[in-house]
DNA sequence: CCTTGTTGACGTAACGTTAATTCAAAATAG
DNA sequence: CTATTTTGAATTAACGTTACGTCAACAAGG
């Protein structure tokens, strides 16, 4: 392929011009007519500027990392959508890697961890980064951005402990009682169950404990299952995980319990797959599209060394989502 | 950053030296004990080798575009599973594109196009990518490959036809007889509609025409409602992609249908998700996974500038996934 | 003893860019 | 008409690697 010599060369320049052709830059000046002459001279070569020597020259790879534990969880498309959004307006593409390619001394991670690659990474990994990887990480020349709470590291996130509180001061509102807890582990689940308890606690209700069943489908089919072993069943849950949802909805099925009449969910997270259920599910949609935004621009912060925003966003708050799968209680069963 | 040079300086060798150690190159050959002094400074001062300047040496970046036309569709899970293993399997990084961020001029794009940003490419678009942009790829210097039919590019893909014909012929066996084909559209569908047409014929029934209302859960929704609103209502369906069946079973709920007794669905596709509905979808599983890994031998036979092996992938076959939402035709009903 | 081969390393020219420095010619000022 | 500034461009030194070519020192073979 064609290089700026080549181009130079056809257009009867010095190199010192093609370049400030391609990159506008006001150092070197010339004449329009030059100008012009290089700009066809690029036409006819079909150059293309070569990205790596770019980047070695500048030190600056125009690419930023994102690392997600569960790159399949639909949680994350919005997440998704706001960083490549994001980095884009930056001039940056997005490496995207699964935190279970990071094991140490994985492809991923020695990529990462050598000069060059990317201008900056952002992590969201609900702990599954173990601590050798992120001992491995913590001295990288380049900023790390987590999106969640973190201790070592700048940080960012959505208001979790808002979105449990929300969930259940719904189901408060709807006469319902009697309301449990259900799936996730870790801190962001805690801090929904943290939301939850406070809700509870206002309302004068006594929380039931926290059934961490963890994330996933079977998660929230045995989150339900052992709750309604209890001596009294609740008439209402909070979902800790979406995708849970989907499990309680089949367990509920399958135990022969009708929801919304006999049992009330809410959700935590949402995705759009929640309105094509039966019941379609009422959810508290997290700001994950504006997480996105938001940990790009403060990851560029870092990268250009200004004062970088963190902390939890509480603009805009979790949002509920109203559809079927909760109803107000009627009739009180304990 | 340490640099080679500064490793060179502080084990008291030359460059070239540090190199040889770096890459195991055995042109330069060196005693085992400089050997050692040379891994030692390395880490002491914690040198990262260049991707960089590395790339720009090599004239290879070790790293591979993916661009998929929907990266939210879960049916891609396992593909990307494929495609990233495969790749670090080949020392590769995957970068991760999606054809709604891949209009003309588009940063992802634009970056592509540059020299030095990939050694190869993977596109599955279902013809979403535009012209612009596919003659703007057609003359990358870099080896293309398309997973799925094309006609300008070497392609691979999974037999769609074969998993119209297994769905299909599914349902006969269960004794149906008026059996409809709903949802897609574009190239692939019509595969495996063509699948289903022949399953039909091989059996003396007569194909319905096909209800192309496109992909996602809407699509099965309205398919379903179009389909029952015909004089003969079929006894069972075949719907074109995995997550419209959700839309079907979403819409056959609110028509008061009971599936599987008064509907049978096979979806074709499948993902981790259909387990978990109620009733849990019967779907044909796709080779996705190693449709994922066949796609990136084949482009690291292109870039090596080896014979690539290209076309329908045979084997695996199309797996039928046995759940609920299919059953035997009891009572004849036309 | 000289020749040839082997070991262990060093020097250096690229790869394609960018940006600082330099410089001739033209334009303007005095 | 000379002195100074501005314009328009060319030269060149990096950025960090890799791999080719070279070469001294030493060993082995005749």
């Amino acid at each position: 392929m064609a290089t700026q010599r080549d181009v130079a060369r056809a257009a009867g320049v010095s190199l010192a011009v093609v370049s400030a052709v391609v990159n506008g830059t006001s150092h070197t000046r010339m004449k329009e007519s030059t100008r012009t002459r290089v700009l066809q001279a690029m036409q006819q070569l079909n150059y293309q500027p070569n990205q790596t020597a770019r980047s070695l020259r500048l030190n600056q790879t125009d690419m930023i990392a994102m690392i997600l534990n569960k790159l399949d969880n639909p949680v994350y498309a919005p997440l998704r959508h706001g960083v490549y959004e994001a980095a884009a307006e930056h001039g940056a593409t997005v490496l995207l890697g699964d935190a279970e390619t990071m094991r140490s001394g994985s492809q991923f991670l020695t990529r990462l961890l050598s000069q060059g690659t990317v201008d900056g990474i952002l992590i969201r990994g609900e702990g599954l980064l173990d601590d050798d990887v992120m001992a491995e990480l913590r001295d990288h020349p380049k900023p790390i951005l987590i999106l969640e709470h973190a201790l070592e590291h700048p940080w960012i996130d959505v208001d979790d402990l808002r979105a449990g509180e929300i969930a259940t001061r719904f189901l408060i509102n709807l006469s319902h009682r009697h309301i449990v807890f259900v799936g996730g582990s870790g801190y962001l689940s805690q801090q929904r169950y943290l939301g939850y308890q406070r809700a509870m606690d206002a309302a004068g209700l006594t929380p039931a404990p926290h059934l961490a069943t963890g994330f996933g489908e079977q998660a929230g089919a045995d989150g339900l299952r052992q709750t309604m072993q209890a001596a009294t069943a609740p008439t209402a849950i909070v979902v800790n995980n979406i995708m849970s949802a989907v499990g309680v909805l089949a367990a509920a099925h399958d135990l022969g319990i009708a929801i919304p009449d006999q049992l009330s969910v809410v959700g935590i997270h949402d995705v759009d797959l929640m309105r094509h259920l039966r019941p379609a599910v009422t959810a508290v949609r997290m700001p994950m599209y504006e997480l996105g935004r938001a940990g790009v621009e403060a990851l560029y912060d870092l990268i250009a060394g200004r004062p970088s925003a963190g902390g939890v966003i509480t603009d805009p708050e979790p949002e509920l989502v109203i559809r079927d799968s909760a109803t107000a209680l009627t009739r009180v069963r304990d």
